[in-house]
DNA sequence: TCGATATTTGAGCGCATATTCATATATTGG
DNA sequence: CCAATATATGAATATGCGCTCAAATATCGA
């Protein structure tokens, strides 16, 4: 058994909001970009380039991942370097991947 | 920052595995669910009751959580008595339902 | 055995969403 | 200023998914 929280019914907001967050975490895409940025800021490029996707689809990721404060950014030149933002959720992450790993 | 843990690239068969583990967390009727199951085993038709939804409703995201191990049941008569299986699934919706609620 | 209750199961619908493609915007070097 | 590079953005497409509805299965009581 888990430790306790909430109590019964879950109010509507806070069900909405954990299931954004989960939903982020959702998608394998997300999840390889989240972890290569959990070892220091990349760009789009850099990061399409190591994860073997169009520049494209990370921006649009990275979009998804801005709108809900998980990443952020500052321009270096012409680049975007991106990194994490959110520690919650990159402790899920890390949880999570260990557990499946060696559970 | 957090915790250290998988190198890098990340198995593709790992994130598929956390891929499905969060998305199992990512709609709000399965939080609901499993969190109304954290305080005990429930029947279908009591689960639909307490959350306001159709019996099928709740039946098949039973099926799909009882795919991924994530919950059991045993029969009771004629209800199905449904309770939590995963202990670290569980972990991470209290944990996320907390930091939402005053994180 | 029959009917009522509880749940499962499968098909179908509508909606969300991940990717691609084309285009727009911004920055740098020449 | 222009061309090249880096990224953002929007439309379109395709796939996935949650719900409903109808029908099947199973259990129990009369």
């Amino acid at each position: 058994m888990a430790t306790e929280s909430s109590g019964f019914p879950l109010p509507e907001e806070t069900v909405e909001e954990v299931s954004r967050t989960f939903k982020a975490l959702g998608d394998p895409t997300r999840i390889r970009i989240l972890h290569l940025l959990s070892r220091g800021e990349a760009s789009v490029g850099r990061i399409a380039g190591a994860l073997s996707l169009s520049p494209s689809a990370v921006s649009h990721q990275l979009a998804y991942l801005r709108n809900l404060r998980l990443v952020k950014y500052r321009r270096k030149g012409s680049t975007y370097l991106y990194s994490c933002l959110d520690d919650h959720v990159l402790a899920l992450l890390h949880q999570t991947i260990r557990h499946v790993e060696h559970g």
